[in-house]
DNA sequence: GTGAAAGCGCTAACAC
DNA sequence: GTGTTAGCGCTTTCAC
C-alpha cells in the first residue's frame, strides 16, 4: 500500500518491453519470448515484486475473497467451522474476511454490506439467533452473489446450505434417554424460528412419539435469551409438579448452565436426572460429570461450504442450490445413566 | 462484483450532472450544493448503490482492511484475540482478513504475502512455534508496513508488540506455589526461541532465587512438540531420582496434558504435586481438579494490537514502536495445595 | 459550485 | 510475439 511498492511499469521502464509483456510473462500468459519472460521474472524476484491485488481485483472483477459472518468468532465450534473454512480457501487461492455478528441483527446486516462493498466474491454466513427477517439475504441473491447459510441457517431463502442431520442427533439422543429408561424428557431449545432449535425438537418429539411417549408440552422451552431463560427453564423444571428425568439441551453451553444450576441444588447427574447436549464443546469432556452430546463436524462444516462457494463460482450460470447435511454423533459420557 | 452493481456512473447519467459531483456528494465533501446532494443521496438510496471499495481503494491507496496472522485460529486463546481485533476494528470502520500459519515458517510467509498482495493497511501477527527467522517481518516493516505483534513475538524485530507480563505471571505463580510448601518445582516451556516461555522462565527462576530455591536444570523442560514432547517431559520427571512437588506450565493445554498422565498413574493432584497453568482455557475451570492459572486478557490483547496499529496510522512519519504489556492474574483453583 | 480530465495498477482486446 | 489502447470505478486536481 505504503509508496515504494514496485509496479509492472517499473518492470517494463527497466526491461525495455511495454507494460503488457510483462502483464503477460507474469502470468505466463500464451505468447510470449521464453527468453523476455525469464527476465521478467527474475526481474519480480529481485525487485521483490508484489502484484497489486486490489487493481487486478478491480480490473478482472472479483477478489478470491470470501466473507465470512458468524455470531460470535471465539465460540469453539465457529472458530472451528472458521479455521476449516480458511484452510480450504487457502489451498485454493482464496482469502477470507470474517466478521461477528454478536446475534446482532442489525449487526449482521451491516457486516454483509461492508463485505459486499468490498466485493468479495462470496459469502458465507451463520445466522444471528436474532435474525428473522431476511432481506438482507435475499438481496444477495437478487445481486447474484453467492451465499452459502451453514449451521444457523432458515428455510426462508434459496440458497446454498450445509447442516448437520439435527433431527437425526436430536432423535438418536432421546432414543438413548429412552434407552437408559428416561420417560420424562424435557427439551430446553432455542428461539422458535431457529431452524436449527425446530429440527432438534422434531428429532426429540419424533422419538418420544416412536416409542408411545406422550408430549407433555410443559416440557419443552424455547429460550430467546440462552442465558437467563435458560436459568429460569431450568428452576421451572424443578418447581413444577411432575420432574423431568432427563434433559435434552440444545447445545453445550446450554447444557452446562443445566448442570450448574441442578449441581447448586444437590440434584445428581445423572442418577437423579440425565442431561445431553449438542456440539461438543472442548468442555464437555472434562466438566463433571463428563457430558454426553451430540457432536458436530465443525470443520468439516466449513469446508463443505468453502467446496460449496467454489462450486457455485465454477457453474454460476445455471445454479440449483443444494443443501449438504452433514452426520452426527452421540458421544456417550456421564452425564446419562447407563444402559 | 456481479454484473448489475450500480456505479456512481450510473447515478450521474440520471441525475444529469457529473460524476465528480456525485462523488463528492457521497462523500458529503466541502462544497456541493445542498439540494444536488440530497438527489444523489436519494437516488443512491433508492438505487441501493454500495461504493465500489475495491475501485476506492486502489484509488486512494489504503483498504481499511487489517490482516491477521494467529498459529491456530480455532484455539480458545487466539479466537478471543481475533473476536477483540474485529470488533475494535469494525467500530473503526476497519475490516479483518484472517489467516492461520498452522504453526509452520512458511505457511505464515505465504500468509504474510498474500495478505500485502492484497494491500492490507497493516498487520497483526502472532508468530507460529516454528517462526525462528525474521526476514518476512523484517521485509515489511522496510516498506513501512504496519506491524503489530502480539502474543508470540520476538525481540528481533524492531515492531509495535502486544504481550502480557509473563515475567510476572510465571513469578506470581511460583512465588504461590513456594507459599503453599512446595520446594521442588519444575517448569514445562516451549521451544527456546519462543519469548513468551522464555519470559515464563525467567520469571519463575527469579521466584525460585528470590526464595533462595537453587535452580534444578533437570526440573527445566523445552518442548519443542507441544504434544509427545509434554508427555516424555511428565514421563521423566515421575522417573526422575528427585520428584518435584508441583509444576509450573507454559500454558493450560500443556498442564492437561500434564494432569492426564499424572492421573493415570494415580499421582494425586494437588496433595502428590501442584499444576499451574497458563492462559485461562475455558476447560481450565471445568476440569477435575479445577486449573489453578495465570489469566491472560484474550480480548483486551486483541483491542490493543488493534489500537496500537491505528495509532500507528496517524502519526506515520515519525512513528516509534511500543510494547505494551497488559497485566496478567493469578486464579486460584484446586489443582494447587491451599496455604 | 461544478465539470473535464488524469490516473491508481492492472488486464485484455485489438492491431501489427 | 509485442505494443498500443481502452477501460475497471473511483478520487482529486485543475480550470472555469
Amino acid at each position: 500500500m505504503k509508496n515504494a511498492q514496485v509496479t509492472i511499469r517499473d518492470l517494463a521502464l527497466k526491461l525495455g518491453v511495454s507494460i503488457s509483456t510483462v502483464s503477460r510473462a507474469l502470468r505466463n500468459a500464451s505468447n510470449v519470448d521464453p527468453e523476455k519472460k525469464k527476465h521478467v521474472l527474475e526481474l519480480a524476484e529481485k525487485l521483490h515484486y508484489q502484484p497489486n491485488r486490489v487493481a487486478q481485483n478491480l480490473r478482472i472483477k472479483r477478489t478470491n475473497t470470501l466473507g465470512v459472518v458468524v455470531p460470535q468468532i471465539n465460540l469453539h465450534f465457529f472458530s472451528s467451522v472458521i479455521s476449516g473454512i480458511q484452510e480450504y480457501a487457502a489451498t485454493h487461492n482464496y482469502g477470507v474476511m470474517i466478521c461477528q455478528s454478536l446475534e446482532s441483527l442489525e449487526i449482521e446486516q451491516s457486516n454483509i454490506q461492508m463485505l459486499v462493498a468490498n466485493r468479495v466474491d462470496g459469502l458465507l454466513i451463520s445466522l444471528s439467533s436474532e435474525t428473522d427477517s431476511y432481506d438482507h439475504l435475499q438481496a444477495l441473491l437478487d445481486k447474484r452473489i453467492p451465499v452459502v447459510l451453514f449451521d444457523r441457517v432458515t428455510e426462508s431463502v434459496h440458497a446454498n446450505k450445509v447442516i448437520v442431520d439435527d433431527h437425526d442427533g436430536a432423535s438418536k439422543a432421546t432414543e438413548y434417554l429412552i434407552q437408559t429408561g428416561c420417560r420424562n424428557i424435557a427439551y430446553i431449545g432455542g428461539p422458535e424460528h431457529l431452524y436449527i432449535s425446530n429440527q432438534r425438537l422434531k428429532g426429540y418429539t419424533d422419538a418420544l412419539q416412536r416409542n408411545g411417549i406422550a408430549l407433555d408440552d410443559d416440557f419443552v422451552f424455547h429460550c430467546h435469551d440462552l442465558k437467563n431463560d435458560v436459568m429460569s427453564a431450568a428452576d421451572q423444571l424443578l418447581s413444577g409438579n411432575k420432574r423431568p428425568d432427563a434433559i435434552l439441551c440444545l447445545n453445550d453451553p446450554v447444557a452446562i448452565q443445566v448442570m450448574q444450576v441442578f449441581k447448586s441444588r444437590n440434584i445428581r447427574i445423572p442418577d437423579d436426572i440425565s442431561i445431553i447436549g449438542f456440539t461438543d464443546e472442548p468442555v464437555s469432556q472434562f466438566i463433571e460429570p463428563s457430558l454426553t452430546t451430540v457432536s458436530q463436524p465443525a470443520d468439516e462444516i466449513g469446508r463443505v461450504a468453502a467446496a460449496l462457494f467454489l462450486e457455485q463460482m465454477d457453474q454460476k450460470d445455471d445454479f440449483k442450490p443444494v443443501t449438504k447435511v452433514l452426520a452426527t454423533e452421540l458421544l456417550i459420557r456421564n452425564s446419562t445413566r447407563i444402559i
